[in-house]
RNA sequence: GGAGGGGUUCCAGAGCGGUCAAAUGGAACAGACUGUAAAUCUGUCGCCUAUGGCUUCGAUGGUUCGAAUCCAUCCCCCUCCA
C-alpha cells in the first residue's frame, strides 16, 4: 500500500493541474473510497490513443481502491457540448447517443476494471429535472460570469450566435457532479470551465467541493499538434499490433516520456529508473522506447501479438529483411511484352504515378527482390517477385 | 449601403506579356548516417509506356504570334467606413 503522499504523486503525475492539490491529499488521507467522476459525451466513437490518458488516470484510481463512476452524458449530448467549438454543436439523435456509448464501453474496459466501474447516464436525473428545476439551476449563474468564459467571449466578441442553451450546459454538467457527489472530476484541460462550475454548486448544495483533476492533451506522433484522427498523427486503439509498434518506434525521444507519463502503467520509480540508465549509458533508450510499444499493445490486443510484433519489426528494419505479411498484387501485362517500371510500379499500387515512380528509381529507392534497379527506363517482364519501394512499403506482386 | 485589398502547384508565399511546370521557405518522399529517434547533408517534389507530349496559376470568355501575367463578366475571401 502507498503512502498518502505516494498515491498523490503517482496521481498527479501528468496532470496539467490539480486544483487544488492540498483538498486531494486531504480527500486520500480520510482513507476512504472516493468517488471519482469522468463524464463523456457519446459523440466520437472512434477512441485513440489520446483519449486513453484520462482512463489510465482512472484505472490508477481503481488500483488504490476508489470508485469510479463513467457518467455517460446521454442527456448533455441531446444538448451539445459548446466547450472548444466556435459554432453551435448540432445535438445527436438518440439512437446514435445509444450506439457510441456502446462502443465507448467496450473500448474502456480495455483499460478499467469493470467490476469497480459504476456507469450512469445523467438522463436519469436530468430528465426529471423539468422546467422549474432547470429554471432554478439557472438562475444560480450569471450571463456576465458566462461571459467569462473564453471560447463564449470570443464567440460574442465576434458577433457569433450562442444560443442561450449552450449557457445551460455548463450547469447541468456540474450538476451532475452534485447528483454524483462527486469527490473527484476528471477532465481535459479544455474542461476547466465546466470542472470548476461543479465546484461551485457543490458548495452551494453543503457539499465538500470535488477535485477538478485537468489532464493534457496528448501530443501527435508528430511531437507538435495533439492527437486527432483529422491530423493523421494518431494511434487508433483498433490499429493492428504491427502499426502500433511501429508508430510508437517512430516517436521521438523526448516525447517518449510524455507518453511514458500520460500512456504507461510503470511506476514512476520504473521511468526515473529508465531515465537514469539512459544518462549513465547502461540502458539504450530503443529498448526503453520497446518496452513502452509492448506495454500498449499488450493492453489493447494481446501479450503474445506484443511480441510477434517487436520481432516482425526487428526482421523488417534492424536486419532489413522481408516481412512475413507482404501484400501480394497482381498486375496485367494486357497482352505486353513487359512493362516500363514507372508504369508498373503504379500499377502495384507501390507510388501513386508513373513519375512518381521513375523518380524513386532515380533515387535507388526500388528494388527487387532485394537488388536495387538502376535505370529509369528499365522493363519488367512476366514473373513473381517481391518489389520494395524506400524503406516501407513492399508488394508481392505477380506480372502476367 | 460605400471604399479598398486579394484568390498561384499540399501549406505559406514570389512572379505581373515570352527564357514559367512557375523563385523561396515549410511539409512530404527518397538516399547517406542511425535506433523506422533527434540533428545533419544530398536529392526529388503536375501528369503521361517520356531525349517528346499533355494539363495547371478562382471560373468563363476575349486581346495577342505568345497570357499566371492585359481586358470583360462571374464566383469566393479579407480589411476599412456607414
Amino acid at each position: 500500500m502507498l503512502s498518502v503522499d505516494e498515491a498523490l504523486a503517482e496521481l498527479t503525475r501528468g496532470c496539467e493541474a490539480v486544483i487544488p492539490e492540498e483538498e486531494l491529499r486531504k480527500k486520500l488521507a480520510e482513507g476512504r473510497p472516493l468517488r471519482i467522476k469522468l463524464g463523456m459525451d457519446p459523440t466520437a466513437p472512434d477512441i485513440h490513443l489520446g483519449h486513453t490518458v484520462v482512463l489510465n488516470k482512472l484505472k490508477t484510481f481503481q488500483e488504490l481502491g476508489h470508485q469510479v463512476i463513467l457518467l455517460i452524458g446521454d442527456f448533455t449530448a441531446s444538448v451539445g457540448d459548446p466547450t472548444g467549438k466556435n459554432a453551435t454543436r448540432p445535438p445527436l439523435s438518440r439512437e446514435k447517443i445509444v450506439e457510441n456509448a456502446r462502443t465507448y464501453a467496450d473500448q474502456v474496459f480495455k483499460i478499467l476494471d469493470r467490476e469497480k466501474t459504476q456507469i450512469v447516464y445523467n438522463s436519469e436525473w436530468l430528465g426529471k429535472l423539468g422546467a422549474d428545476g432547470m429554471l432554478k439551476l439557472a438562475s444560480r449563474q450569471t450571463v456576465a460570469r458566462m461571459l467569462e468564459r473564453d471560447d463564449f467571449k470570443k464567440r460574442f466578441e465576434a458577433g457569433h450566435s450562442i444560443a442561450i442553451h449552450e449557457f445551460i450546459y455548463p450547469l447541468l454538467q456540474a450538476w451532475d457532479s452534485v447528483e454524483l457527489r462527486a469527490d473527484v472530476e476528471m477532465g481535459g484541460t479544455d474542461q476547466r470551465f465546466n470542472l470548476l462550475m461543479g465546484r461551485e454548486l457543490q458548495k452551494e448544495e453543503g457539499m465538500e467541493p470535488q477535485v477538478v483533476m485537468m489532464l493534457p492533451l496528448l501530443v501527435g506522433l508528430d511531437g507538435v499538434k495533439k492527437m486527432s484522427k483529422s491530423a493523421g498523427n494518431y494511434i487508433g486503439v483498433h490499429d493492428a499490433p504491427n502499426d502500433m509498434f511501429g508508430k510508437i518506434m517512430s516517436i521521438s525521444d523526448e516525447l517518449m516520456w510524455n507518453y511514458y507519463d500520460l500512456l504507461s502503467r510503470a511506476s514512476i520509480a520504473e521511468i526515473q529508473g529508465f531515465k537514469d540508465g539512459i544518462s549513465n549509458g547502461t540502458v539504450n533508450p530503443r529498448d526503453v522506447k520497446v518496452r513502452l510499444a509492448k506495454e500498449i499493445i499488450a493492453r489493447f490486443h494481446s501479450a503474445e501479438d506484443a511480441d510477434r510484433a517487436e520481432a516482425d519489426f526487428v526482421a523488417r528494419f534492424s536486419k532489413n529483411a522481408i516481412p512475413d505479411d507482404v501484400p501480394e498484387v497482381s498486375v496485367s501485362l494486357d497482352g505486353q511484352e513487359s512493362l516500363k517500371i514507372g508504369v508498373f510500379l503504379r500499377q502495384a499500387g507501390l507510388v501513386s504515378s508513373a513519375s512518381d515512380g521513375i523518380r524513386m528509381v532515380k533515387q535507388k529507392a526500388v528494388k527487387c527482390d532485394g537488388a536495387v534497379i538502376q535505370e529509369p527506363d528499365f522493363l519488367v517482364e512476366k514473373g513473381v517477385h517481391v518489389w520494395q519501394v524506400g524503406k516501407r512499403h513492399f508488394a508481392k506482386v505477380t506480372l502476367a
